[in-house]
DNA sequence: AAAAACATGTAAGCTGTTACATGATTGG
DNA sequence: CCAATCATGTAACAGCTTACATGTTTTT
């Protein structure tokens, strides 16, 4: 029973994974990314850090050879690892689709460190099935609307959902394809 | 200076201008439909009623007539329409584009309430200006990853979000050019 | 010498989640 | 009569935002 996080939290454990990091220098590489919109401010990040932390996650150590001092260096535990291992290898929830097709790509950002293409496979496949479900349910839904003779923005908002999902769902199948072409090369 | 509310708060306020409702008629109407990203639960529904109301941006008054007693129904004063409109109105940052692109969607969805076809091809253009705009900085960034070599996911990952985005480009041009069309019709 | 960047944190306030608690009304 | 639906709420807890507070090191 691996302790969980925010997803704040899991964007911070994993970029720990790739290199070891201040507070400072995680705030910095959110500014200038576009994982930036799980910013953020000090007032996110510093907290977040000591929660993981006391949880166990990650360890810090103070930096004495940089050039700057009172800097705390933080890196992820064997418990960290885990906990984001389970936490990218959770089932892709309904939910999850509804309203964190964000955080589904943040895992999936992340899928390099298990170092296992199959499972990245699998989260593609799942991932591109469990769009497609959804997109089933929004042209009932748009049906629906039509039918009640809805307002044009409300339809148009709608269709909006449809093809920002349709987008990601191709996405999914593109990549899963050319994952599957890496995966004959030897 | 009109009040303001949390996405919520507008969403609740939005509906309320298409038709008064009870707290738990709003709740289900997000359980069975796409606006259910705004969730919700009870538990944020009531409270975000009341704070409407506090902040004089709707009023309440008990169900008689209806089937069922001791329900509130509640209805937008001038004041909960005036915070709508401007917030409808608002200049879409860059902030809103690259961490709220579900709340623009719904403030487009509201657009209809305005009844002014002018406000509605501002803001769409603004929406695909400021997409274009962001769709721009995550070519830089990609350019940036592509150089440095970095993991295949990540790559994947960002190209996600361009697919995203463009695809949201995309409807928004598409939009303005229905609209325009419709425009030209008398 | 001053400005910018490095670096860490805290406090108040707001909003959301989950879970609980309660009761009336309607349909089978 | 019993289950489902209608209907309203509260309480504990977690997490984020904004703003503040502080001090060092490097660059100009």
């Amino acid at each position: 029973m691996a302790a969980n996080a925010s997803p704040l939290g899991y964007a911070l454990l994993g970029l720990l994974h790739q290199r070891e990091e201040t507070g400072y220098g995680l705030q910095k590489f959110f500014e200038d990314s576009p994982m930036g919109a799980y910013s953020s401010s000090p007032g996110a990040i510093y907290p977040a850090l000591k929660r993981l932390e006391r949880n166990g996650l990650v360890v810090s150590r103070l930096r004495e050879d940089g050039p700057v001092k009172r800097s705390k260096v933080y890196s992820p535990t064997p418990d960290g690892t885990e906990a984001l291992t389970s936490w990218l290898k959770s089932e892709i929830t309904k939910h999850d689709v509804e309203t964190g097709m964000d955080v589904l790509m943040l895992r999936f950002a992340f899928y390099g460190l298990l170092g296992d293409r199959q499972a990245t496979r699998t989260f593609l496949a799942a991932l591109a099935e469990r769009i497609e479900a959804y997109l089933g349910t929004l042209e009932d839904t748009q049906a629906l609307l039509e039918r009640a003779g809805a307002d044009v923005h409300a339809r148009l908002a709608l269709e909006a959902g449809r093809e920002t999902y349709r987008a990601q769902a191709r996405w999914a199948r593109r990549a899963l394809n050319e994952l599957e072409g890496a995966a004959d090369e030897r």
